[in-house]
DNA sequence: TATTGTGCTACAGATACTGTAGCATGCTCT
DNA sequence: AGAGCATGCTACAGTATCTGTAGCACAATA
């Protein structure tokens, strides 16, 4: 599967729109989970494995490319760690873990 | 696949963490996708696998299935649409429009 | 009755992901 | 020097997921 650059054509959308390299970048299995999981700080790539349960390390290796290529996280001596843009990405994805508690109460409410 | 539910173990995570379930959700290919091309209001089957320009129907009414089970968008007679729950997710995610935006340009400069 | 538009399904082929094993490199500690 | 241990990462077979085309069943309209 190809790096989802913006300005080029992507999975879902040949507009080249930004918010469209995005939306695959993010689609894509794990992708979130390891932004989210980087929230932490930095982590070796034996210790991401760890953190993100049951990623296969062929698919975390994936991943982690893609994300090097697109200036979203970078490999330092500690490890794998977010860049400024990673920081700035996921102070926005951030409320979703509040979103999500209401919404886990919300489902149990209206299926009770 | 199974649906993703908040307080089950789910693809990636078997804590049942709400923010899990959420991660896996939008983690599948499209979901965010039909999300964000409901923004522009309540749209038909058809009309929605055309606002997604390359989904296949087969998926597209996966995902809805699974979006309508978790309470985030429901077919009224206009066609479907977000629920409120829906709305409030939505209102999250928007920043990312702009984000987007601001990391091509950075992309672009950094690779020149 | 024929046409057009719905929502949706079947199914074969292509693509993406998992899980286990293990390689190559660089440490540290006898 | 040699043995252990941890690192990032890769190979590959098996499985799960997604695509693309065709078309069904139903309803409204002409």
């Amino acid at each position: 599967m190809s790096i989802p650059q913006p300005g080029k054509q992507v999975r879902g959308s040949k507009t080249g729109k930004p918010i469209m390299a995005l939306l695959d970048l993010i689609g894509r299995t794990w992708a979130l989970g390891i932004i989210w999981n980087l929230q932490q700080g930095a982590a070796t790539f034996r210790e991401l494995q760890q953190r993100c349960e049951q990623i296969s390390p062929t698919l975390l290796n994936t991943r982690l490319k893609e994300l090097k290529a697109l200036h979203i996280i970078e490999l330092k001596e500690t490890g794998y760690q977010l860049t400024s843009q990673g920081q700035s990405l996921i102070e926005i994805i951030f409320p979703l873990g509040q979103w999500s508690i209401q919404w886990a109460n919300e489902l149990k409410e209206q299926s009770s």
